[in-house]
DNA sequence: TTGATTTATTTAACCAATTAGTTAAACTAA
DNA sequence: TTAGTTTAACTAATTGGTTAAATAAATCAA
């Protein structure tokens, strides 16, 4: 999928546009308030995307492309299933705090079903389920994790990723003057060993 | 808290509006369509219930209050602190698939940062994370739980089940012929072990 | 019980504001 | 010149909310 270089304006709506929409959702995203805060007339954002949905389309699929791009890639760059398996969850987890409009958009379209989610996005999101899946395979193999439904994996992964990232305003919110919370790295970290866990130990109950 | 008993028709509102709020986002939700879905005329959710915000906050209010009220009920008839830990997992993992507006509310809020969230609703969420502190707290003083961050488990809980619970339709959409598909209770299974090693065991790396 | 009176609820029609999208003219750079 | 881009003004449809009249339900006096 080869995505057409935007021009200035362009890219600089669709960035307005992608935290508009994560901030506000699909409908309350007015295409007036979009205009007026990316400092352009209407009809230019007309003019580039078309119409909403399109634009819409465009921040979904490029952010999505941009993010799992870069996971798959620095997984590729891992040796042994473990390690992938531990690249993949703190790349994902990276990304999401350093684009954070992504876990709200995700979680807003899951919210919907996913069933309108735009399908160059999802395709997006499959890609990643679909290392996932190599990984555990790759583990189950060589006898390092125990077998699990890699869907499910996936959406615990990203489950918690994103409600921990979207979670920090609330958390900043009721933050103590001693301060009791954790850093991202920390509790990345305490996420990480979670699911890590989760994933290699035998059976136990 | 107490919340006014609603009339017959109030109630009926109340419940397809939860739906809608759900499915479509507060924006997404159309007053006129609510009106027609659940076969009222408009100007009679207005009599009943003043204006949209108000009507979503009692939806809010009404649901978590519900659900919260459920969930600790069960974890106050349960002994040890992992046992508690369990059950609060699993019956909150129940609460979540048998009012799957939930999910998709809770999400939605926390996409919006959850700063508005109507403070009835958050206050509720707040009864969870203060059992859930309780009980973390318990289970470290008898030195079956590690320290951990109670609201970063408090997410990770939340995170993993919503996701999944939301991720039905897709899963439903992407199904195969052969049914690879773990079914619900054994997902719950899954996600449970997952969250209770993480948080029993020692610290590893 | 019966009929009158008040109170609660529902209805259709209406309104003002908002909103996605358009247009034609003006501007800019190649 | 010409193709690409931006602008202000406009439009048609949608949407949250209102109103006054109609209807149903509860209360009460005889």
């Amino acid at each position: 999928m080869q995505l057409k270089k935007l021009s200035k304006t362009a890219e600089h709506i669709l960035q307005q546009a992608t935290a508009m929409f994560a901030e506000q959702g699909y409908n309350g995203t007015i295409m007036d308030n979009l205009a007026k805060q990316a400092d352009v007339n209407k009809a230019s954002i007309y003019y580039h995307f078309g119409d909403k949905a399109e634009l819409y389309n465009q921040c979904m699929t490029r952010l999505f492309k941009k993010v799992v791009d870069r996971v798959i890639d620095q997984v590729e760059q891992t040796r042994g299933s473990q390690q992938k398996l531990e690249t993949l969850i703190a790349a994902f987890a990276k990304e999401a705090d350093s684009n954070r409009n992504m876990p709200a958009l995700l979680m807003r379209e899951f919210a919907s079903g996913g069933i309108n989610m735009p399908v160059n996005a999802r395709q997006q999101m499959q890609r990643t389920l679909a290392k996932l899946k190599e990984i555990l395979q790759q583990g189950e193999e060589e006898g390092v994790f125990h077998h699990s439904d890699p869907f499910s994996a996936h959406i615990m992964i990203i489950g918690s990723i994103c409600l921990f990232i979207t979670s920090q305003p609330m958390r900043e919110a009721i933050k103590t003057p001693t301060k009791l919370d954790p850093e991202l790295d920390d509790a990345i970290k305490g996420i990480t060993r979670l699911l890590l866990n989760g994933l290699q130990q035998p059976e136990v109950n």
